[in-house]
RNA sequence: GCCCAGGUAGCUCAGUUGGUAGAGCAGCGGACUGAAAAUCCGCGUGUCGGUGGUUCGAUUCCGCCCCUGGGCA
């Protein structure tokens, strides 16, 4: 294959894949740099438990958008295509060619399709229905976004916080739906056509047998020293790091709530629903792409 | 060898005074536009241990057999 006339490679696939290696041969190959396209990756504090790849592999490829966050921030897809617009600038016109690694759906898409041009949203607004979603049940919540937004609140189920949530800051921040600003298309960072795309997705049975060894790995590596720093942060427990797979059954042995053998057994079946979750994904949003089982 | 208890979904169990069965967990399917490893929606997936008998009809009652656990030897 030729990458003389592609911007850039992407590889998908649900965790434990082998995506990783995968991008580390490729990029050895056609003289890549790997960019993280991982919600949680981005974070620094958790370099175990969410497979990011070691200072060895950091060292031997270049990586970039890995662990460049504080867990005591929020980062974003918005923010991450920001980034990532940085990124492809500084390629462009180099031999380098960026290869996309990750498991973040959404990240893929926005990539390809853009996001809706939202205006950012003023931190102290999103805090505050933050808060409030902390106090309130969703039902309440979406009561009121039905005064305010009923467009929205038509679109949403009153038990889906999290989209509420999105549809108050918006409307409260910039006086129009969220459904109104959603109609505006993306700008595509990439030409689809001028990419090459790997969804890599091995058997069912390999990956949930992979989610649960690598797990055990994980502890066995320091998984839980992390976790116990990040707990001694007494971070905001709504922050996107607080929701890792693995940050809250551990943080609950570490509560003493539960014993080890259950946390890790919680947080092995989450990974297991965590990987279900992204193959629906893949099965719906990557039919065009090159589907590899290993 | 004998005596108890039990064999029902992947697991732990409930239940049917005889009309082929249901909970939790696990699992499966789906949605997804800015905290997406998030958030949300839907779905029991079953030779009721085996085999004879009674019965219109047995997973249920009876006999025998097999298996598991406990007890006595």
């Amino acid at each position: 294959m030729s990458t003389k006339e592609i911007d850039a490679i992407l590889i998908a696939g649900p965790t434990a894949s082998g995506k990783s290696a995968f991008a580390l041969e490729l990029a050895e190959k056609h003289n890549g740099i790997i960019v993280n396209t991982d919600s949680m990756q981005v974070y620094r504090d958790l370099q175990v438990l969410t497979s990011r790849p070691t200072q060895q592999d950091m060292e031997h490829i270049p990586h970039t958008l890995y662990g460049i966050i504080p867990g005591s921030q929020a980062y974003s897809a918005g923010q991450w295509i920001t980034d990532v617009k940085e990124v492809l600038a500084k390629y462009r016109n180099t031999n380098q060619i960026p290869i996309f690694t990750g498991g973040t759906g959404l990240y893929f898409s926005a990539l390809l399709k853009g996001l809706s041009p939202i205006p950012d949203i003023p931190q102290e607004i999103r805090d505050k229905w933050r808060q409030q979603a902390l106090t309130q049940d969703s039902a309440s919540l979406h009561q009121i976004l039905a005064e305010q937004d009923p467009v929205m609140s038509h679109q949403l189920r009153p038990s889906d916080t999290q989209r509420i949530v999105r549809a108050l800051e918006v409307f409260d921040a910039t006086g129009q739906s969220l459904a109104k600003w959603q109609k505006k298309a993306g700008t595509p960072l990439l030409q689809e056509d001028k990419t090459m795309r790997y969804v890599i997705i091995p058997e069912r049975d390999e990956i949930y047998h992979k989610c649960n060894i690598r797990f055990d790995l994980m502890i066995a590596e320091g998984a839980l020293d992390e976790v116990a720093a990040l707990h001694s942060m007494h971070l905001d427990a709504g922050l996107p790091i607080m929701r890792a797979v693995g940050v809250p059954p551990l943080i609950a042995y570490l509560e003493k709530k539960i014993s080890l053998d259950e946390a890790v057994e919680r947080a092995k079946r989450d990974t297991r629903r965590y990987a279900k979750r992204q193959i629906t994904w893949l099965k719906s949003n990557m039919i065009t792409w090159n589907w590899k089982k290993k």
